[in-house]
DNA sequence: CAATATTGATAGTAATACTATTATATTTGC
DNA sequence: GCAAATATAATAGTATTACTATCAATATTG
């Protein structure tokens, strides 16, 4: 997974930006910047003013590019994604033997992030922490039916239908498919902010894995 | 659970609140109504002014029973936590078959709450609404270390714990037991919403409920 | 009934989450 | 190479939020 995915580009919904920040500089600087800030203050102490002084530019040219912060929180989980669904695709694609696609899955949904490559502009492993801390606020909102229906988590939705099909495969009359898959997916981050912050109600840490926990149970859930 | 746990006092963490609310009309009125705002408007658009204007009192008033709206919630976590250990507890008391006890201890955790009487002033069942929308982002947030060590979220680590010795009692072998009963309780807040939000990736809904993937899943993870 | 505690009303502050306007660069198209 | 178009920066302004402070009015209690 190095030079291969090196500068792909992930399409992320057009209707949660005003202007795609990929089109220019300014606009990979405000991905770039924005992701380091909220993992240093936190999403809800992260403001467009701050971002503007952390890049030298000002509040009001951010604007042009996101409508809001959560609208950016929105672009950020979108990319992370459509970036965590291509690495599903491409890394399942060989796979003949249905348990060991699933396997390969719950790798890759699981695993934390250790820096990748894909894009010069997107550190991946600080992008991955911040979906751990922030991405399940962003779905926690009054606002969820509107912007479900906008298409706002189609990607994280589709990755979800792509585990609900292998598991189907690895044990057709299994009567809880798509529960098991949207708490593989949710469960992990959790798993992951509970081994950073709440230790003690996790068995997860750097040898014992969120992974292994997740491969674990789900062989035995589907044997 | 009904007449048996009327006027029941659940004791909440007293460096939530500035004066405790179970003290005055006031302070209950504050309680009662706040479920309800919350409910109705969701936590992040809900404010101490117009909570002030829905039980004709001011917003200053408010703030001599809690320092900040995040406070408010935090209590209101506590207390539901609290009253679910209650039932937690109560409700395994005199079993004596280990997955018996546990599938107790999931139903108490994971089903949908129909309303209660424990109190007069607290409607349980929107509380438990309030709770599957808004407790994540309660632990979600970069102050999580220090409000942990403050003890704000002793009450909900309980509750795991608890269970983690229950899965203890039916295998002792397991090696996740942790991390299978944080994700239960977690997941089932999260199954809840996903039931009345994002359908199309649950299993879940009025026939087949939460209860029963989680009760499946203990079967299956642990024989 | 006086002392005390509680609540209510008003005002004020700094920060947030924007919108609007105008000035200044920068890019591009001919 | 330069005018036109576009992008960015700077400034100002608004309504709301999340409080703090002060003082008056009311209720409680000893």
């Amino acid at each position: 997974m190095q030079s291969i995915l090196s500068n792909i580009i992930i399409s992320v919904n057009n209707k949660l930006y005003v202007k795609n920040p990929e089109t220019s500089e300014l606009g990979k600087k405000i991905i770039e910047q924005s992701i380091l800030l909220i993992d240093e203050i936190g999403f809800e102490n992260f403001t467009f003013k701050k971002l503007g002084e952390k890049i030298n530019s000002n509040e009001s040219s951010i604007y042009r590019y996101f409508e809001s912060k959560h609208k950016l929180m929105l672009y950020l989980s979108s990319w992370y994604w459509g970036w965590i669904e291509y690495k599903l695709v491409f890394g399942t694609s060989n796979i003949e033997n249905a348990m060991e696609k699933l396997k390969k899955a719950i790798i890759v949904v699981t695993e934390k992030v250790e820096d990748d490559n894909a894009t010069l502009h997107i550190n991946e492993s600080i992008l991955n922490k911040i979906i751990i801390q922030e991405f399940t606020k962003t779905l926690l909102t009054k606002e969820v039916d509107e912007e479900n229906k906008e298409g706002f988590f189609l990607v994280y939705k589709r990755i979800i239908n792509r585990i609900i099909d292998i598991i189907n495969e690895v044990k057709p009359s299994y009567e809880f498919k798509k529960s098991l898959a949207s708490s593989i997916v949710e469960g992990a981050l959790h798993q992951h902010f509970l081994k950073d912050h709440l230790k003690t109600i996790t068995d997860c840490n750097d040898n014992n894995t969120v992974t292994d926990f997740y491969i674990d149970l789900v062989e035995k859930t589907l044997k």
